[in-house]
Parts: C-alpha cells; sequence; structure tokens
DNA sequence: GCATGATTGATTTTT
DNA sequence: TCAATCATGC
C-alpha cells in the first residue's frame, strides 16, 4: 500500500489530508471532492502508522458511513476491521451496549423510532385523559426532544401537565426498557460525566477524529465527540455552512462556531474547487446562495465548460410533469447512450414519490427510490419485528400492542383498557401487567383471560426457543409466523385479492431470508436478537442493495440526495408552497434561508444537466390547486435558464423510430 | 365485548 | 391517497 496525496489530490485537499494531527476545520464546498479528500486522509493516517482501531470516523447517515469504509479499503487493499466508520447514533448504541448497565439498562433493550414514540405519546395522552391532535402530538414530541437535549429549558410556556405529560414518557420508557433516537446520544453523554474512567477508554482509544457534515450535526453530537477528543485533540471536521438542512432536528452550523473556540490552535483549510458540475449550474447555485446572510465567505469555482443551459418545464399538471421527465429520459438515454443511474429525481417532500413510481411502473423505467414507504414500513414487516421485539423485550409495549390482536385473538378495546390501568396502578408494562391478571385469576377459569394466556404461552415459549438458538433464529420465527397463521389473516385482510395477500407474505419470507442471512455471517461474532433489531432500526430507511437496482433511476427527496451526485438531475414540484415549504415559512420565517439552503444543495447534486420543473395545476387534499413556481427559481439569472422547447417531446412515430434504432443497437451489440 | 365497514381528516425534511 | 377514528352490527 502507498497512497500518494498529491498526485490523487489538489493542493488544498493534499494539504487537509496531510495534516492529521491537531484539530482541523475544512470548509469544503458543494462537489469540492471532499469524500476523496477524507479518504485519502485515512490513508495516510494508516499510512503514518496510526492503527485502524484508533481512528474514528463519524458520518451522517449509514449509507456514508459503509461508502466511506469501502472506498478506503478500496484504496489500501486491506480489510480494515477495527476501522470505525459509524454515525452517531450507531456510535452511540455501540457504547450504550458495552456500558448500559451501569446506567441501569438491561442489555435487550428496544430503540424506538419516532414511529414508536407517536404510539407512546398517544397512549400517555390517552392515560392522562388528553385530547390532542396528531399534529400537536409532533409537536409535543419535538418539544420533549429539544428539552431532553437541551435545546429548549422549560422556563417559558411550560405548563404542570405538560411537564406531567413528559416525566410519565419517560417513565414509560424505563419501564419498556426502551432508549430513543436521542438517548443514543445523551446517555453515552451522561455516562462519560458519571464515569469518568469510561471517558478515559474512549480517550485513548480513539486517538484520530474525524466528523464528515459538520454542519448537520447538533449541539450533543457535536458535545459527545468533544468530549473524547479534548484530550488528544486529533479532530478533524468537515463541513459547509451553505448546505445545513437539518436544523428542525437540531443540526446546528453554529458549532462550527463553537468548535474554532474550543480549539483555538486549529489549522482552517478551504475546497473552493469544484469538480461535479458544469459552469452554468456552478453559477445558478452561487446566485442563488447569495442571498442568504450570515455565511462564512466562500467561492465556488470550476475549470469546466458553461454546459448546457437549465432547463425550466412547466406542464399542465402532475402526470404530464413526470411523463414529461420520462421522455426526456428516453430521449437522452437513446442520444447520447446515458444508463438509467446516471438520472436523479428530486422532490422536496415525500408524498410526490408514489406518483413518481406509479407512472415510471407503467412506463416500465426501472426506478430506486430511497426514503418514502421502504420496505421495513411495511404493515406486514412491521408486525413481523414487533413479535421479533417482543420476543426479545416482552416489556416493549409499544410492539406487543400492535401484536396482541394481529392476527385476531378477540383480545379488543376494553381488554386492553383494563390492562392498561392494571399497568398504571403497578408501574409495569402490559406484558407484566398480563401475567398478573392470569396469576392473579384464581380457580375459576374466566372465559376472557383464556386468549391472553395463550397468547402469553405463545410469547413465552418462542421466546425461551428463540434466545437459545445459535443460529436458527429465523427458522424459529417462521415457525411463529406459520403457528399464527398470518398467511391467513392476510387473506382476511384482503378478501377479494388472493393474490395481494400471497405477495404480501412474500416480503415477510424475503425478510425471514435477510433474517437468516444476517444470522448466518460470521461477522456478527455476538449474533444476538438484541443487535439485529436495532440494527434494522438505525438502518431503517435505507436501501437494501438489489443488484437489478443498480441500473435504475434515483427517486428521492432532496435531504436524502445529500452527497449525492447526478449527471442528470430533474427537481419536480418546484412550487412555492413546496419549496420554500408552505408550513416552514408560516411557523418560522426565518427558515426561508434552510428552504434556499436545501434547494442549493438539490441544484448542486447534478453534474451535467438540470432541469427545473413547476406545474400549473396540482393535486392538493381533494382539490386542485393552481401553485406559482418556487420564488427561488427568480433569484438565479434568468439567461441560464432556458425554457423546454415542445419539440422535444417525441412524437409517436419518432418514438418508434427511436426503439427500431434501439432494437438495431442492441442486435448489433449481442452479435459483435 | 369485539369485528367490520363508513366517514373524516390530514400530509416536511430523518437518525 | 391513506390511515385513523367512529358507529353499527353480531
Amino acid at each position: 500500500m502507498h497512497v500518494n496525496l498529491t498526485k490523487l489530490l489538489n493542493e488544498e485537499q493534499a494539504r487537509a489530508a496531510a495534516q492529521i494531527s491537531g484539530p482541523v476545520l475544512i470548509i469544503a464546498g458543494a462537489g469540492s471532492g471532499k469524500t476523496r479528500m477524507l479518504c485519502c486522509r485515512i490513508a495516510h493516517m494508516l499510512q503514518s502508522g496510526v492503527h485502524p482501531k484508533n481512528i474514528l470516523a463519524l458520518t451522517f447517515t449509514n449509507k456514508a458511513a459503509m461508502e466511506m469504509a469501502h472506498r478506503v479499503r478500496t484504496l489500501v487493499k486491506q480489510p480494515l476491521d477495527d476501522l470505525e466508520t459509524s454515525t452517531f447514533h450507531a456510535f452511540g448504541l455501540r457504547i450504550l451496549k458495552q456500558y448500559g448497565h451501569l446506567l441501569g439498562y438491561n442489555k435487550n433493550f428496544t430503540i424506538y423510532d419516532s414511529a414508536d414514540s407517536i404510539s407512546l405519546m398517544k397512549e400517555v395522552l390517552l392515560e392522562e385523559n388528553f385530547d390532542v391532535s396528531s399534529v400537536q402530538i409532533k409537536e409535543l414530541i419535538h418539544l420533549f426532544s429539544s428539552i431532553k437535549t437541551g435545546r429548549t429549558s422549560w422556563t417559558h410556556d411550560a405548563s404542570h401537565s405538560i411537564r406531567g405529560l413528559y416525566d410519565a414518557y419517560r417513565s414509560h420508557m424505563k419501564v419498556y426498557n426502551a432508549v430513543d433516537f436521542d438517548d443514543l446520544l445523551m446517555l453515552p453523554i451522561d455516562l462519560f460525566e458519571r464515569y469518568p474512567d469510561v471517558l478515559e477508554i474512549y480517550r485513548n482509544q480513539f486517538t484520530h477524529i474525524m466528523v464528515d457534515e459538520f454542519q448537520d450535526t447538533s449541539f450533543e453530537q457535536y458535545t459527545l465527540v468533544h468530549m473524547i477528543a479534548e484530550k488528544q485533540r486529533n479532530i478533524c471536521v468537515v463541513g459547509d455552512d451553505d448546505q445545513s438542512i437539518y436544523s428542525w432536528r437540531g443540526a446546528n452550523y453554529k458549532n462550527i462556531e463553537l468548535f474554532e473556540k474550543d480549539f483555538p490552535e486549529l489549522v482552517e483549510i478551504k475546497l473552493e474547487r469544484n469538480y461535479r458540475s458544469t459552469g452554468t449550474i456552478l453559477q445558478a447555485a452561487n446566485e442563488l446562495i447569495s442571498h442568504n446572510s450570515m455565511r462564512k465567505e466562500k467561492a465556488l469555482w470550476t475549470e469546466s465548460d458553461s454546459g448546457n443551459s437549465i432547463t425550466m418545464l412547466y406542464p399542465d399538471d402532475e402526470e404530464t410533469e413526470i411523463r414529461t421527465v420520462i421522455n426526456e429520459m428516453r430521449r437522452l438515454s437513446y442520444e447520447r447512450h446515458i444508463n438509467w443511474d446516471a438520472f436523479g429525481i428530486l422532490v422536496r417532500t415525500n408524498h410526490l414519490i408514489p406518483a413518481i413510481e406509479n407512472v415510471c411502473m407503467l412506463e416500465s423505467i426501472p426506478i430506486s427510490v430511497s426514503g418514502g414507504q421502504s420496505f421495513f414500513e411495511r404493515k406486514e414487516i412491521k408486525d413481523t419485528i414487533a413479535y421479533l421485539r417482543v420476543l426479545a423485550n416482552p416489556n416493549d409495549d409499544m410492539a406487543l400492542l400492535r401484536i396482541i390482536n394481529t392476527p385476531r385473538r378477540k383480545i379488543g378495546r376494553v381488554t386492553l383498557q383494563r390492562l392498561r390501568s392494571l399497568a398504571e396502578t403497578h408501574h409495569c408494562s402490559l406484558y407484566s401487567a398480563i401475567c398478573l391478571l392470569i396469576s392473579t385469576d384464581g380457580v375459576e377459569p374466566s372465559n376472557r383471560n383464556e386468549s391472553l394466556k395463550s397468547f402469553i404461552g405463545l410469547i413465552d415459549s418462542y421466546r425461551n426457543a428463540i434466545l437459545s438458538a445459535g443460529k436458527t433464529k429465523s427458522s424459529i420465527l417462521n415457525k411463529l409466523m406459520e403457528e399464527i397463521e398470518y398467511k391467513h389473516f392476510l387473506k382476511l385482510e384482503n378478501p377479494e385479492n388472493e393474490q395481494i395477500a400471497e405477495w404480501r407474505y412474500k416480503s415477510i419470507e424475503t425478510f425471514i431470508r435477510m433474517f437468516s442471512t444476517w444470522e448466518k455471517d460470521d461477522g456478527n461474532e455476538e449474533n444476538s436478537l438484541y443487535d439485529y433489531l436495532n440494527k434494522i432500526t438505525l438502518h431503517n430507511h435505507e436501501q437494501t442493495d438489489d443488484e437489478q437496482k443498480i441500473h435504475a433511476v434515483s427517486v428521492m427527496t432532496m435531504h436524502a440526495a445529500k452527497g449525492l451526485e447526478f449527471d442528470t438531475v430533474f427537481l419536480l414540484g418546484i412550487e412555492d408552497h413546496i419549496i420554500p415549504h408552505a408550513r416552514t415559512i408560516e411557523e418560522h420565517p426565518e427558515a426561508i434561508e434552510e428552504e434556499r439552503r436545501l434547494f442549493y444543495v438539490a441544484l448542486t447534486r447534478a453534474r451535467k444537466l438540470l432541469y427545473i420543473s413547476s406545474c400549473k395545476v396540482r393535486k392538493r387534499n381533494r382539490e386542485f390547486i393552481h401553485p406559482e413556481p418556487s420564488r427561488f427559481i427568480a433569484e438565479i439569472s434568468q439567461h441560464l435558464l432556458q425554457s423546454h422547447k415542445a419539440h422535444i417531446e417525441l412524437k409517436k412515430d419518432e418514438t418508434v423510430a427511436a426503439f427500431q434504432a434501439l432494437k438495431r443497437l442492441l442486435a448489433q451489440k449481442e452479435s459483435s
């Protein structure tokens, strides 16, 4: 292994990669070869004798973490099993797994995702007799999250009852032996404060730390990494304040200022040369972002040609919008021999995605959707996972509630209500409440507890089986799903179409197969059920990398597109209530700058061609509205834009001609 | 007391 | 369009 930095990188990049001791702040603009630099930097560390297990690289998404690990391995041609590249949350989980018992958590704790948190909030509200709309529930959860992470304090508008709800929420979590996403960061901080010797272990292990997407780290994430880095001070953070798009989740680009204050001896390096986009795209992006105030001084430049103008589309409605895009993709792939995976379709909100999926399906365009309703969010998969969760941790009430009457076991509203109040008076989980109810049942076997008894029997027997199963857990799960006749339940759910039931059961089989692949992988030494469940909670929104999807058009939200790039990018639904999003602006007028940054991120994903589309009519709820094009479009010089030429849309016979040409091409390829 | 079908109402972004 | 809630039937 020998990596020559100056050969692989430009001057600034090489400087950044070579500076491996002391604190470093790297301001890396969009498309400035940041990932490449980071990978070379790790390679350089290894070359300089730093052991892989002493390196900690924190990223924002699991995808980015895996990508980085992969690229470093290719670069240095070594397996590097000890190299820790992970997200903050995965890192926090790792710490809790090892030392969580010091804080009173059993090792079979469950991670609650936001859906679980919402269900729990509903439960708590029910208990305390509150009638609250779903919007308010989300607000409450957001408030509690801010409180927990110290972003907000109780001082203002904290009524007594709201504090009560917060306490109830937290005590429920404790009873369930559950932690939420915030806990994955806050509990390690708590741990480090209470057990300095544990902190010392981490400080000594991770002598070299890197943080990617630093502009999107939250205060508590920064606190965590600061605690570890404080002593050795070999920490490098990489970010771009113009791409900060997660402030609603607590991201705080002011962390850059904190970092400057905490590590005053730092070296600052700016990467301003853009290798990704054409001059036109870059200029448009620069113009747009210059409308924001309070930016760190930065000027992206490129040596590439100005390239094509940005194409504006003004389709009549949503369907025309997608069909126009499909026509363009067909034309480009035919004229320029472009693969489907060179296209990216980006939207502001998830709910614009299904319509795109449908039309692409009809037109046989292969697409790969990330975000939106993922495999793990399908009802049948969530049910299956809920069964696993209850087996792993019977005190997990949210999972238990999901499955206790699925399939129907004649355990209905009233029974549950009784169980709830029993659980409440004993401060225990529903599972314990059921056990209590059954044991105090006495001699006369009351009919109504029979179904509860058999349910507990089912759970207990499978729990024993799966916890002692070694590498055959998946087959036990399979047996469980057969025993409860889940397939039959699906058929009852879809009486008019048995095919749907079959199809949905197939995804359960797929899940069991995935589970089986995981448990047979020797890399998972511990191979515990808990590990698997935690893994799928944290990797929820991730692509299951099917080979068939590699040559597909990517469809995703602008948030999900961060860090990615495509030759050709289509931005759909660039209308004034969607981006900037009407609700955001209403609630926080200052958030317009973040919306602009989001649009900036979207623009800078494109290498060569960029299309921006704004519909004349869009269906919202049940009515049609006439949206205005996004105000951001007006912030770009008009000479960079060009309207979509009508003749570009292929007429029918042209399409036929195109297909024939394509056919000839394929025949040629085959014969050669 | 529970299951089922009809009505209503709500939709930002993600670890 | 979809999910959660409500009212009614068994």
